[in-house]
DNA sequence: CTCAATTTGTTCGTATGTATG
DNA sequence: ACATACATACGAACAAATTGA
């Protein structure tokens, strides 16, 4: 015995890592990070790794698990091994990966004016979420959810609630295209502020069916909210990406 | 040419959740979730949770598999079972538990400007990472690395790099105070432009360590770059915080 | 060419964790 | 609660290929 194992009973001895110990299988934890120094460049095309002992070390854990890990990046094609001689990169990874997310409302509006949304069957909801700084509740609200694609792949899962007196004024538009940007177009819209709250969150059951991803992986969920200028909340967005497309650019301050 | 081992478990029976197999226990893909929909208030402290036969069906589990959750759970404080009567609430997550993230320059630097840094012994770190936007480089740089936290908890650990010109004219001050504070006070240094990226990311092992967290946790990764009106650039932050702790709050319209 | 060092590949035994039925 | 199957993880020993002295 004696060895530090895997103990589920968190009440045993610091683990590998000397982390928190998340149970996530090491081996996947080692892959991504090795997938990741990949990503980043730390080790390009054509150079060989880290050996299997300094990775070993490194990571506290044994040979078996380590080869597991790069069992895994060869199976994805990112590396291979020679005996002897060592494991070397063999690809790259996609690196054109970054959805902007917007800071202000043209860049919101304007990339998603012509996107054309897959409307989800729309479940009944009850209330929509509003915060104490949100505002007022408009009378009713009309609910609708979608899926945007880029690629044919899925970045965006949407969960929309409408003010039903302005969804009555275009209402085959809202099906057709994306919310805000037929909101942002109608007259009677009388738009007074707009603002947006951005968290770092885990994939839901539901997320992660319609995003294709794994559940409790990280996702950066959006909420936006528009109101009118008597403070009528007209809009509630409440939109989730996966935690790997999303990138925020601030200006702090702004070049002359 | 080992056969490969991992496809067994995705010979095993119905894959659960429909989403991609992400290998970690099943238990604790349930566990995460239910406890994110105490943490959200979904259900409240007091409150009959759905019943094992109902999350068997929506998570597609073994009762045995939800109960494992559960037990887990209860094993936390957050839940507690009774026989014959349902699984209730009786405890609820931290809820103040956001960073608020800045978006202009002022409320970046307001809350951190009596911060102590705690230093980290400086490894040597060649060169400082710039991309195409960031500007030009100085003609040197120091690099100073720390761990910021509150309440004995750290919430971010930042790396730093400073235009030498500008550390020598207050060297003492950097070592106890944040960077971007006495950066901002140090009157030959003309501030012209900050811009900030923040992508969500996970945590490596040195981020897991000094944040205590687990490795490839969410991690949010803000990259904040200050130059000169020449395009000079003062100063390169990276600053890696707990996914969970962090929030934006843009006004993309502002109110009157 | 041989030898030693390095590095990956393979196997065994053991223990524990996860999930189903 | 139990039996079963499989997955994860460790440590250790040994085998095979490569490299450079």
């Amino acid at each position: 015995m004696g060895k530090d194992r895997r103990m589920a009973s968190s009440a045993r001895k610091a683990t590998a890592f000397q982390t928190a110990d998340s149970r996530v299988p090491r081996y996947l934890q080692v892959a991504s990070v090795l997938r990741r120094r990949i990503r980043d460049a730390q080790w390009a095309v054509g150079d060989r790794i880290a050996t299997l002992e300094e990775l070993e070390k490194e990571f506290n854990v044994a040979r078996v698990t380590v080869r597991q890990a790069i069992e895994l990046l060869q199976s994805e094609g990112l590396v291979k091994s020679y005996q002897g001689r060592g494991t070397f990169v063999t690809k790259t990874v996609e690196s054109d990966r970054w959805m902007q997310l917007a800071t202000d409302w043209e860049s919101l509006i304007a990339p998603i004016r012509d996107h054309v949304p897959q409307v989800l069957p729309s479940e009944p909801r009850p209330v929509p979420r509003l915060e104490e700084d949100d505002g007022t509740p408009a009378p009713a609200y009309v609910f609708l959810r979608s899926i945007q694609k880029r690629a044919g792949k899925p970045y965006a899962y949407a969960r929309v609630h409408i003010a039903k007196h302005l969804y009555a004024k275009a209402s085959k538009q809202f099906s057709s295209r994306v919310a805000l940007a037929v909101l942002s177009e109608i007259k009677g819209a009388a738009i007074a502020r707009a603002h947006q709250t951005v968290v770092v969150g885990a994939a839901d059951i539901e997320a992660a069916r319609h995003l294709g991803i794994s559940l409790n992986s990280p996702t950066a969920e959006a909420r936006c909210v528009v109101s009118d200028k008597d403070g009528m909340v007209l809009y509630i967005g409440e939109i989730t990406y996966p935690g790997d497309y999303v990138r925020l650019n601030i200006e702090l301050i702004a070049q002359d």
